[in-house]
Formats: structure tokens, sequence, C-alpha cells
DNA sequence: GTGCTATTGCAATATGGTTGCGATAGTGAG
DNA sequence: CTCACTATCGCAACCATATTGCAATAGCAC
């Protein structure tokens, strides 16, 4: 590791109001984690911040890059995301680019809120999509679904890109 | 390759109606491939003749599965399904397992019936669905989508597996 | 502080898919 | 029917995403 320790617990000063604010997330995804029967380590923190930063489904790699270049080992990150995922912190999906993203699942956007997602297959921009409801042509749900828990994703190309 | 050579061009008796309608598929086939300027290969031939028989979407893996064990290397296999694909004789998906799915596109299935799928998550059985609308809970399309290309995938529990 | 053990970092491995290249075999011309 | 041309095949190497084994490290309870 370098000598810089990004994520080390640096004593923090009265001077800056927004290291301040980043200092009580930290507080709060500490405990988080630690309500949930995990350690609080500063990978697991790292991510959890960098997600909440995010307000989206990040995927792998797009979590690798905002983290402090070489501090933390993908492999450890890659654990961390499946460990939150399967422990109901994130919510882990495949839009369709056979990639996983991870969305942070806190107050705001709950387990309960399973919003489907759109991914533009030219930009890969994401967006979330409200609630959706699905039928055929003749206004029924089709038989195949219709005792199925399912849920839909959205994949094509966004309003920017058909003009392309 | 072994000494049953299964996709060779045996002469065909008077005694085996099936063999003749098998024949019959094999020249159709033949003749869909030179029409599109390929060669009327056995590999080719025989990838077609595995999707004609399924009716449906096939991983790569089924298809190596289908056909006769050894006859045919898999990175020839991969490379005859994207190729058809990109041709237009198939139609390749992502249902949402991370996993390409092919289908054959022919007078039945034709290019245009863009119809969406559904993939159960717990026994991984694809099911060809109508084509559907979508809309949000209010009643409108979302306006991410209002101006985009878009297409639905289905993923879920199927009706068997809900019980379990 | 100290010790227990969850977690990390590294390296190796799995899986789904792609590519380079010499060998093979369809196909059209003769 | 035979020949030559070249598309295609088969093999092996490679790539990216993802997963796992294990010794070293570092949270946390006491």
């Amino acid at each position: 590791m370098g000598s810089s320790a990004p994520q080390s617990e640096t004593p923090r000063g009265p001077e800056s109001p927004l290291k301040g604010h980043i200092e009580e997330v930290r507080g709060e995804i500490r405990s988080l984690l630690r309500d949930n029967g995990m350690r609080a380590t500063a990978p697991r923190i790292a991510v959890l911040v960098t997600l909440h930063e995010e307000q989206g489904p990040m995927t792998h790699e797009q979590v690798m890059d905002s983290l402090p270049s070489g501090a933390f080992d993908k492999a450890t990150v890659w654990r961390i995301l499946s460990d939150l995922a399967e422990s109901g912190l994130l919510r882990r999906m495949d839009l369709g680019d056979r990639v996983w993203r991870y969305e942070l699942l806190d107050a705001c956007r709950s387990a309960t809120d399973d919003h489907p997602h759109f991914l533009c297959e030219a930009c890969s921009e994401v967006s979330c999509l409200p609630p959706l409801e699905v039928r055929a042509r003749d206004g029924v749900l089709p038989d195949v679904l219709r005792n199925a828990e399912f849920h839909l994703r959205v994949t094509g190309r966004c309003a920017r890109c058909t003009g392309d």
C-alpha cells in the first residue's frame, strides 16, 4: 500500500465543514455495518461511501475507478460487493450487458422498492424507472407470467442516442 | 473425429421416412446458407438443424451438448453462432444470466417479430412471450422511454418454481 | 494492551467468449 | 471428374469478468 493511506482515520479538524459531513456519513456506515454483524473495515466503508455518493447502480469497475488507485485489491472489492448484496445492503443486478451492477439500498431506496432500470446500449447510461406494469396487446398478462414472480429489464437506445 | 462421422452425407435409403425428412431439412438449410453467400459446411448445417429442432433460444453450451460429442470445436460453433446472427439467420440475446442465447429466425419466427422472453432464474427455462406493452402506474410511459427505442427482458421465477 | 478471528491482499483458477494461424474441405471452373 | 482457390475449421492461446484458497493483517471484545 502507498504511503498516503487515503482511507485511514485522520483526526478531523474543526476548520472543514465538508470533512465534518463525510465523517458523519462514515459514522452512519460504520454502525450500518456493525448492525449487520460485519466489521467496519476501511475497504467496506470506502465502497459504501462511493456507492452513497453515486446514488445509482455502479459496476465493480466503476467502484474500483472511484476508489484511490491501488488502495484496495479488486478481489476484496468483489467480495465486499457480493457480501453486502447478500446481506441486503446493496441490490445486485445484471442490466443486460453481462456486468453486475450494485445499488445502495438506504433509507431512500429501500429493499422493498424494486424499481426497474433502463440501460442505453449505445452510451451505457443507466436510468432508474418508476414501477412499471406490463401486458400483452390484448390487455391481459400472458399466461406464462400469470403466476410468476418477475421483474423487468429495459434496454435499447436512449432518446439522445436514437438521433444518431 | 470419431469413426461414426455422424454429420457425413450418407446415401439415404428408401426404408426410412424420418431420414427422408431430415434430409429435406438439410437441403433447405443448405440453400439458406448458400443464398446468404456462406458455404454449406457440416458444422454449420449441424448447428442449424439443432436450432431448428429446438424451436427456441439456445445457449452455446446447449448447442454443443446437442451436437455429437467431440464432433466440432467450441470455437467453431461460437463463430458459427455469431456469424449466423450477424447475417440475420439467428437472433442473439442476453436474457439476463450473462449467457448469449441464439434463436433461429426462419419463416415462422421472422426477423421482424421481436418478441420478448422470460427467463426463470430458478430452473433457467426460457419462454417466448407475446409482444408486450409497458406503462407506469399512472398509465403513461416514463419520460426516459418516451423517445427511446427499447425492448424488454423479463426474469424471475416461473409459476412452477414460485411454489417451492 | 492482548488475543481471537473476520477480513484482506495476493495469486491462482473458473467461466464465457474471442482471436491468430496453419490445415482442411466446399465450391466453381475447366 | 479433377483441380485450385479460398472460406472455414480446429487447435491453442488469449481476454475480461468473476470467484476462490490461503497466509498475513487488522477490527473488535475483553
